[in-house]
RNA sequence: UGGGGUGUCGCCAAGUCGGUAAGGCACAGGACUUUGACUCCUGCAUUCCCUGGUUCGAGUCCAGGCACCCCAGCCA
């Protein structure tokens, strides 16, 4: 355990001590730096929860850098979600709101120091001439006929892209490094490009952009990143992270530190395939509540501090690794478990008619708000002679292991009273569509004052006095447990979202604003949906409960 | 077949000087129960990718293998 915090100890916890320890630096600064380009989800949330946890945990600085080199692909949209997802997580990043392309001028003036130095020269080979010329895996590349311009030249040239005097992917400028490197990103790579397009903050000013490998390291270095933590994918940029900041900037340099990215069970991770999802209409939007995005979990019902637990406690190393959907959805119910009120919802009703309860009498009976909180008091909720069950909790020929209700058999009605069942009606076509039954009025509140046994405790809500409302259940967008692989037709969970129209929960419920969150008692847990509309609720199943009956029947 | 990484229970993941395998999830029993939920007990790696070696002793050191991941965008 680390001394600060609960959070355990990881490899980069470790790097940090040492530096603190050496006096390498007397505060980290890390950086949260995505690309404007899609909405945010869990895997960012791995990486958001990393390193703004280890700026609180050492009392350093976190900043939000976009990363916005790209204009092509990155929209203003995109910025505005990731900013409410990072807020709505938890972190903050104060004054540190950052974005790289605020960096152009000085990323410019830095590409012309490694001109001057002899370290990069404009290129005019085609991109596909330029991949020709890089190697392979296993053959040293060769080196471009443009290599040896002189510095003057090349001052002059870059300017010239600079100024818009040539043609898109006409030219590049390119370090000089090593043509021959066995690590490929070394072989004299891309700085800058052209690009007639505007940018959604710098607009026309630019039509030269500067390289991922160009402008994260000087954007780190200018802002005094300590720590710059990335995915595992970019372990082999380090080199060239290293090179640049080398070549012209002054130490001290931020050191790149590579972790392993998430992966989950049953969830798709890459942002293209993502929006594949969207385009397609295959999901209702990037905050469907199916997606893994943190819109869509938010949505869903998930919360800041779920994902936030989740996030700490898988762990951080090097080794890739997909975590089990069931662990995150276990750090779900532990937070609502504690925090999310009950409340009566019956998916499925099955009417009940309790014969010997007074026709048009309504009583209210008291309710814990929260079991697992005292605080959380209790509410009123009216019984009447026609209730609700769930009709799974009715069997009209019960195996042994089934104790709900069934002919002639006694259970509880959660906080009312026992119930026997006496009769079963039928429609033409065999349904049991009602069931008959007696309560003993003796067992209000749900104990008998004989200290008789019940089995079973059935939620249940007024026929009359219950509200209609939709619920929508989810299950796993994809029936194969890594969906990275394969066709979508083919591993799409058909039955992903399946939509109750007849549900009913208690009345208290009436006035649920969306994104409110209860615990159906025994079914799970359920969120307000924004779009309900002020006469009919909607629900989202964010998770179901964990369910020992389900498994002892075999489903 | 170049380079960079990683390999500890079904899934994550600890394991600082070599000293005799944490914890969580999942799973299986049991207790409790006005949620078949929660909670609580119990069980769950004689073994750490493999093979040798060093050592009184190795997941930890050495040597050699094997497997998997990443890299040939003017994407990030």
């Amino acid at each position: 355990m680390d001394t600060k915090t609960n959070v355990p100890s990881n490899f980069i916890r470790d790097i940090i001590d040492e530096d603190l320890a050496s006096g390498k630096h007397k505060a980290i600064v890390t950086r949260f730096p995505p690309e404007p380009n899609g909405y945010l989800h869990i895997g960012h949330a791995k990486s958001i929860c990393l390193n703004f946890g280890l700026a609180r945990d050492y009392n350093g600085t976190c900043h939000l850098r976009f990363d916005d080199t790209n204009p092509e692909k990155e929209e203003t949209e995109y910025i505005e979600s990731i900013m409410e997802d990072v807020r709505w997580l938890g972190f903050d990043w104060g004054e540190h709101l950052y974005y790289a392309s605020d960096y152009f001028e000085q990323l410019y003036n830095l590409a012309v120091e490694l001109i001057k130095q002899g370290k990069a020269y404009v290129c005019d080979l085609s991109p596909e001439e330029i991949r020709k010329y890089r190697g392979t895996l296993t053959e040293p590349g060769k080196e471009s006929p443009y290599r040896n311009r002189s510095v003057a030249e090349n001052l002059d040239l870059f300017e010239r892209m600079r100024a818009g005097e040539f043609e898109e992917g006409s030219r590049v400028l390119r370090a000089k490094i090593d043509m021959a490197s066995p690590n490929i990103v070394m072989r004299d790579p891309t700085l800058y490009r052209i690009r007639k397009v505007s940018h959604h903050r710098t607009g026309d000013k630019w039509c030269i952009y500067p390289m991922y490998d160009f402008t994260h390291c000087l954007s780190d270095a200018i802002e005094n990143i300590t720590h710059s933590i990335c995915t595992l994918e970019f372990e082999n940029n380090r080199a060239l992270y290293e090179w640049i900041l080398e070549q012209v900037y002054p130490e001290p340099h931020p050191r790149q530190i590579e972790f392993a990215r998430l992966n989950l069970t049953y969830t798709m991770m890459s942002k293209r395939k993502l929006l594949q999802l969207v385009e397609q209409g295959i999901v209702n939007g990037w905050d469907d509540p199916r997606m893994p995005t943190l819109s869509g979990l938010r949505r869903r019902g998930y919360t800041p501090a779920a994902i936030r637990d989740f996030a700490e406690r898988i762990g951080v190393a090097k080794a890739n690794s997909t975590v089990d959907y069931a662990f995150l959805e276990h750090c779900l119910r532990e937070d609502l478990n504690k925090t999310a009120p009950r409340a009566m919802g019956v998916l499925r009703p099955l009417k009940v008619v309790i014969e010997n309860y007074p026709e048009g009498q309504v009583e209210y009976l008291e309710a814990l708000n929260n079991p697992q909180d005292p605080e959380a008091g209790t509410r009123q909720i009216p019984f009447a002679r026609e209730i609700y069950i769930e009709q799974e909790d009715f069997m009209i020929d019960p195996p042994k292991k089934f104790f709900r209700l069934a002919p002639g058999r006694e259970v509880r009605l959660r906080f009312a009273y026992f119930i026997t069942c006496t009769d079963v009606i039928r429609d033409d076509e065999g349904n049991i569509v009602e069931l008959r039954a007696t309560y003993d009025p003796e067992t209000k509140g749900g104990s008998a004052p004989d200290g008789r046994k019940v089995k079973a405790t059935l939620h249940w809500v007024a026929a009359e006095h219950s509200l209609p409302v939709e619920v929508r259940l989810y299950d796993h967008l994809f029936k194969v447990e890594d969906p990275s692989i394969g066709e979508l037709e083919d591993i799409l969970n058909p039955d992903s979202l399946e939509v109750l129209t007849e549900s009913r929960v208690e009345l208290n419920l009436k006035d649920a604003k969306p994104g409110d969150k209860f615990q159906f008692e025994r079914q799970g847990y359920f969120c307000v949906d924004p779009d309900s509309t002020p006469d009919r609720l909607v629900f989202n199943r964010t998770a179901a409960l964990r369910d020992t009956w389900s498994k002892v029947k075999g489903n």
